[in-house]
DNA sequence: CGATTGAAGTTTAGTACTAAACTTTAAAGA
DNA sequence: TCTTTAAAGTTTAGTACTAAACTTCAATCG
């Protein structure tokens, strides 16, 4: 299916980018983008929001942890998640210049078509989220 | 982006389908699939077309040959690579059950928006394969 | 020939990811 | 209040994947 193909690429070459620009992978991308666009989020919601499990987040966390991008503050029995100072800095560097880099790979669509792969892409969103596997 | 989402959670609900069904994972499909449509490839070139490295096709084979799906069979420095009796049977099973589910999945868009979403990414396919990264 | 080169394959170290077992703790119920 | 339950998080074992080092061997060059 060219849809998996096509995608596979895009994050292939998204990958590269951001490890050869900022030492980061698309995973730590993911969580660095999304804990910076919700900080105070906890890890089951964040695992949540990336289709990911939570033992594979706390493994993330880990790592980013260790490298200063990332704190943890237990709050209960959940703990929310916030940028540290080095966190915040890439956030700024990395977003924008991640999108425009989306941008370009999708300039080669018309803005017709890219009106309609999003229309598409949010049907079958729809469908694969609210039907659960039939089988 | 949605793209990779919606690539996400196709991935995912054929690799659970998958596994439930023949105690396959998604790269052990495309190794069937792609050997089965092609046998007497060599490694290199089955790594190629499923966009892996090498390295993580011999680690792939090993466990496949060790199941008793696939046969490598030297010949001169490369290995030409067939289906086992057991292969060829699980390839003519799953195939074109794997085709439906995709189908059926995609039978939530009209016809027309099928054939729309096959062009773009077709030229969005081309494009990446074409150019390579630009920075 | 024998040495060099380079392609195919394997191995190794490290990260990503899952499933499942385990730990901790807030909250609900007896 | 004490017990039970269940949610959040951590840990563990196993597969997938990459990059890079290493091995093997065919072909080419001296």
């Amino acid at each position: 299916m060219r849809l998996l193909r096509v995608a596979q690429r895009v994050e292939r070459e998204l990958g590269t980018r951001l490890k050869e620009r900022w030492g980061l992978n698309n995973a730590q991308f993911d969580v660095l983008a999304r804990v910076g666009a919700a900080e105070g989020i906890v890890q089951q919601r964040l695992a949540d929001s990336l289709l990911v499990t939570k033992g594979n987040v706390a493994q993330l966390l880990d790592r980013m942890e260790k490298r200063g991008l990332i704190e943890r503050r237990p709050e209960g029995r959940t703990n929310r998640l916030y940028l540290t100072e080095e966190g915040r800095y890439l956030f700024a560097e990395v977003v924008p210049g991640h999108e425009s880099l989306i941008d370009e790979r999708l300039s080669v669509l018309s803005k017709e078509e890219q009106r309609q792969l999003s229309a598409i892409l949010r049907k079958l969103d729809r469908s694969l989220y609210g039907e659960p596997p039939a089988g």
